[in-house]
DNA sequence: GATTGATATGAAAATCATTTCCATCTAGCG
DNA sequence: CGCTAGATGGAAATGATTTTCATATCAATC
């Protein structure tokens, strides 16, 4: 798109895993204004053909500190490829993923967390996570497709 | 457990996956006999341990079939690996799994359903499926920990 | 601003689940 | 029985992620 400026990461999260260096915060800006959620491997080329490479190793190190400390939503693609993406907030969400894009929408969860909550309580288990997620095809990339019959 | 009879797999089963084989037959066996979700290396070791020992591919091949066949759900570990479970009917369900021993609680998804079809009606998005995994430690396996405060 | 010790980096090697290759075997039909 | 498409399995390939380890850098201290 034309019109969208450079967000950054700001400052104090790079310093939230550890020590703040040079290429955690390519890492993290390049994370932000990344629209969806992206692969290690993707934001590692897209630092390289930006001018900024950073070692692939760190890229992962740096997103696994980032989604352990919270500042990153976690997910697997069908083949079971992590993508992440950066979530600004604390706050617990789920999205509505491209699976040819991306593109990722969040999604009124409430009626789920209450289930889940539901479920967690009725049941003995302790500990209770849950994972949801919600995959189809957006409109722009549905429209680029002629679909068999 | 001592009173466990060997639940076998009903045989047009393995018919519905392609040719009828003895391979095949001896993973649906072992896939139905487990209890939980179990992974591919698993139920590998446990027919060579069982003396019935079938290719390590062969157990891919045959759980990816079934799986495609809808006669097995697939959930994904927290370390990406693919676990199987075997599944009777045709019916789309969802599972309580716990994290220690792979014991699987099938829940009312109900609710989750609604949801996720409404999200998927109100969305521009096309071709929407869902994944919802609820995983935490069953009460057996509570016990045996001791929890640090 | 130099010293320094803990931490971070990155290239290459290691790991690990899963897939593919391919020579060989076998259902199952005629 | 004989045939052939489909199935098998061990080894090699793949691909994502992690580890290793020698080197570089942060940031607190002198």
């Amino acid at each position: 798109m034309a019109g969208d400026r450079p967000r950054v990461a700001p400052p104090q999260d790079v310093a939230l895993i550890g020590r703040s260096t040079q290429q955690r915060a390519t890492v993290l800006a390049a994370l932000v204004t990344a629209e969806g959620f992206v692969s290690a491997r993707a934001l590692y080329n897209r630092l390289l053909n930006g001018g900024s490479p950073v070692g692939l190793s760190t890229v992962y190190r740096t997103l696994t500190a980032l989604a352990a400390a919270d500042r990153a939503d976690v997910v697997r693609d069908t083949n079971g490829e992590r993508l992440f993406r950066y979530r600004p907030g604390p706050d617990h969400r789920h999205y509505l993923i491209c699976t040819e894009c991306g593109l990722s929408l969040p999604v009124d969860s409430g009626p789920v967390e209450k289930w889940a909550e539901r479920i967690a309580r009725t049941s003995e288990f302790a500990n209770v996570r849950h994972t949801v997620e919600l995959a189809g095809v957006c409109p722009d990339c549905g429209r680029r497709h002629v679909r068999a019959p």
